[in-house]
DNA sequence: TCTGTTTGATAATTCATAGTTATCAATTAA
DNA sequence: TTAATTGATAACTATGAATTATCAAACAGA
């Protein structure tokens, strides 16, 4: 059974294997009985073996044929399974989306749309890449992502940037720090602090904005150390090195154990903005299921 | 994926999807690219979906596409092992042989023909069925049975016999029987003695071969029972109901704990001929190889 | 035995269509 | 800008798959 065999000569062999008389079987096929005959000789000569005996007056199948008939008709399914998945995969229901998300954003939203999703789009798997803001934006433009969660304020060309939370800052101090919640007037009182920030290059416009939270305050800190992991941010606050500014969210889940309090931003005009991001350059089906699920 | 859709177009996407390129995927297939291009616009017009992004100057495939190729990888896959068990089944080294047997025949010959056809055609299974010698025959004509073990001189019209095992008779009688091994004679010591035999119908040859032992001896017995099933004949000689004449082979599993004994008619000059018998109206490939094995 | 019916195969013909060549439009590199 | 490369399109050709008409064999009934 090479290439050259066609489908449709397996089909009328499979009908014709059901009713063993050419003349019904192409009838069945809205074929003439010698197009019937012509096309299961060229489907014996090309598998080179006989498929049905047609011994005098009546037709019968040969081992071959026997194991044909059942081969095709698994055939069949196996082809109708096929073209329904193609269909489930064209229109988006069905498929694997690659999502890159910042750190931050598996505290908030992310949880909550896999659970949405998965309800209303249950043959639609993710695949979930942490990964640096700027990078997603690489990963877009490549197609090596579908859906990014940045903290960025713009993005280049083709792709698209829609804000879906907002939320305020929070000082991370540690435990034996003298201020806190009750005490605490403005961000001017921790102008003789070291600060621990997000390096840079986790995203420029987030860094731009957390340094006019200071001029507002009207200082320039001092920056002890840089990280992009909340973790280790969180830890180097517990060891007295400094302390720091974060978008509330990740401070939500700072264990009991660790030395480190937390003082709410909520009056300053700065807030911490998460947005995705998508590349609109190519129709993406599973995309837009997804996005309708938001 | 209806069966209009041609394996050669699936082919032809299997290609392209690897060449990523129609005119040198075209140049492989010994193909014009105008050709291929056609190919793969009818396939996807038939599956009702995009398989390959052709923006500006390069071709990628869509999600679809990249299913389909897995799915056509598979189907390869199918294809060739189907069509080269196909040729398996036409060469008679794959498929299932039904084979007929009286069961005298389970003792002697058929054990050691699995053995030998199993190591030598391990891909052929038997299938065996315990019959009646006329029984065996009818099944052989209605092409229900490929090889028959009887216990016949002649058969039909198309269906050929070969002897292929030739042993004494045995008589079976109760273990307190005054005659034994030693002092046995010849059958005419047994003229006052019930005989136990098998059926006319299991063979009327077979019948008429028993009775010449009789009538050779001189004397006509009284036959007290019948019965087609060898066990049932010891049992009944067990319980001093008879005693009967059997081939040999039937009385090598007779247990200890039964209560007969056997005296080997070896000079008499009939025997218990066991014979294979076929159908020659068909070619039976399995047949042959099974055959050649003997 | 003859006749009529039914079977699938064959021969000659027609027609659909798959593939060809020639060409185009779009993109890219020099 | 030009030249080269890409896949798509249009017109045409030629293969071959279908058709119709017919045949030979087998069988049933008279």
């Amino acid at each position: 059974m090479n290439y050259q065999t066609e489908l449709r000569h397996l089909y009328s062999f499979l009908v014709l294997s059901e009713e063993l008389h050419f003349r019904k079987a192409a009838e069945k096929l809205f074929l003439s009985q010698p197009g019937l005959s012509k096309q299961i000789q060229l489907l014996e000569n090309q598998l080179g073996v006989t498929l049905l005996d047609r011994n005098q007056r009546n037709v019968s199948l040969t081992p071959c044929g026997h194991y044909l008939k059942q081969q095709v008709e698994i055939l069949s399914g196996f082809l109708t399974k096929t073209s329904a998945k193609l269909k489930n995969i064209a229109e988006g229901v069905e498929g694997e989306l690659q999502i890159g998300f910042v750190g931050s954003a598996m505290q908030t939203v992310i949880p909550q749309l896999i659970k949405t999703c998965n309800t209303k789009l249950p043959n639609i798997h993710f695949e979930f890449n942490e990964m640096a803001n700027h990078s997603q934006i690489e990963a877009l433009q490549k197609h090596q992502l579908d859906l990014a969660f940045v903290r960025l304020d713009k993005t280049p060309e083709g792709i698209h940037l829609d804000q879906i939370a907002e939320e305020h800052f929070s000082l991370v101090i540690p435990k034996d720090h003298p201020i806190h919640q009750k005490t605490f007037k403005s961000v001017d009182q921790f102008s003789e602090d070291s600060f621990i920030l997000f390096s840079s290059d986790y995203s420029s416009t987030y860094y731009t904005k957390i340094m006019s939270i200071f001029s507002d305050a009207g200082f320039y800190p001092k920056v002890s150390h840089k990280s992009i992991h909340a973790n280790t941010i969180f830890r180097l606050v517990e060891n007295g090195l400094g302390v720091a500014i974060v978008p509330h969210s990740l401070t939500l889940d700072i264990g009991q154990s660790i030395g480190i309090k937390v003082i709410q931003l909520k009056s300053i005009p700065q807030k911490a903005i998460l947005s995705i991001a998508w590349n609109t350059e190519r129709k993406n089906p599973i995309l837009e299921n997804v996005l309708s699920c938001f």
